[in-house]
DNA sequence: TATATGTAAGGACATATGTCTCGTTTTTAA
DNA sequence: TTAAAAACGAGACATATGTCCTTACATATA
């Protein structure tokens, strides 16, 4: 049913018979929520096809972007392994393929599987890695930086940024959007970037990398 | 030779004897450093007795810890499974022992050893989690927030804590000492503090509480 | 003990970031 | 197509945080 993604993913080499047979294919639309933080898990996710971004939300209201992702990965791994609930929501932000297996069958045929446990135990590890350095990085230069940084991690050819990512890109750098187009304006006036209709586009790449810390923020920050 | 800790952690139930063969202590001042960032892993650690920090420092001389460890835990295991240069500095905070297992040894005989396996994705997984909470905790929240949760967790009991440690605590949530003494006289005015002679007294540890959101910063961070 | 050196706390000021608001543009939906 | 609703970008102001500096202790050292 799924053949494709297991040949294009090679899942034959981390996945048991059992596990493979349990792969479930799920679509989702734009805009779904695959996973809603608080709710106990029930799958393990791959990434087959699409673009999600992962997210929390305190009880003030108040939105932090974990990270986004568009090649395959693991979703929900934290919570199998830990057996606890979903810490952030996952929303589909194209039309989006996951291939699912359920918890118990990735417990029961997984958990006992030296491939299948070290697949995860390298994911996870990417993960924290990608994770620690964000969390350093945060702690440690202001917005402008952190935003050439996203600049740069955003557009790796010369395209333009969509002015529409703005409300993402603050909330995965963490400070508002009228924080961002400030310091967007001020990177215009050294003549860093400059506006276009709804978008932003990169001039001086040089100087950008030079003030980005030649940080890349990663596809991974969880 | 150090039967005693193989116990006291149950080691026999993640490490095979060829692991349990080469393990060795190796003791460390108040002060030392057990690992450099940078270096080339050499070994495999297990914090056996003592204290220690892991911060980095940036370029331009800036240090953000990552955490404070004082029980059982494997050390440098990112670097281990990815097989990467050290990302953080680990200092001995107290006089400090580690069991050490060479990581060719480790690689040989632990990735092909389930429960080893399992044992580093388990506690991994933990770091991952506790270092995303941490992340968004630190994007989401004011210093203010950061510090009351820091306090909260230093001092479980009713003890002070050392203003000694300011300079660490400040490194952690990433902000300067000066500013923490500001936050710290701003919780004293409002009767939440008191100051004694070097140290920081909880008078009112509800309010702490509502103030650190309940948060408590996780000994790991990563 | 006396002196040099370091660290702690806080004042004054500068910078970074957040909140609120408003006029304009874009999108939505009747 | 058009009117209502939503998003956008920026001004004005408030708050959070950083830098630099000074004074008072504390600690090391001769």
């Amino acid at each position: 049913m799924d053949n494709d993604y297991i040949k294009e993913f090679s899942l034959q080499r981390v996945l048991n018979d059992e596990l493979l047979h349990s792969l479930t294919i799920t679509s989702y639309n734009k805009g779904d929520f695959v996973i809603r933080q608080g709710e106990n898990p029930r799958f393990l996710f791959f990434l087959a096809k699409g673009k999600i971004k992962a997210y929390k939300i305190s009880p003030e209201g108040k939105r932090v972007i974990i990270s986004f992702k568009d090649s395959f990965d693991i979703i929900g791994d934290i919570e199998f392994v830990q057996q606890a609930p979903y810490i952030n929501t996952v929303e589909a932000m194209t039309d989006v393929e996951m291939l699912t297996i359920p918890i118990q069958v990735a417990q029961k045929y997984g958990m006992g599987y030296l491939p299948f446990v070290r697949f995860l135990l390298e994911r996870i590890t990417e993960k924290l890695y990608a994770n620690s350095n964000a969390l350093t990085f945060n702690l440690m230069y202001p917005v402008e930086v952190r935003l050439c940084s996203y600049l740069l991690s955003m557009s790796m050819n010369n395209e333009a940024v969509s002015t529409r990512d703005l409300r993402d890109a603050a909330d995965l750098i963490g400070t508002t959007k009228r924080h961002m187009n400030r310091v967007i304006g001020d990177l215009c006036k050294k003549g860093i970037l400059e506006r276009r209709e709804r978008s932003i586009l990169i001039v001086d790449r040089e100087r950008l990398t030079i003030l980005g810390k030649n940080n890349i923020y990663e596809e991974e920050k969880q």
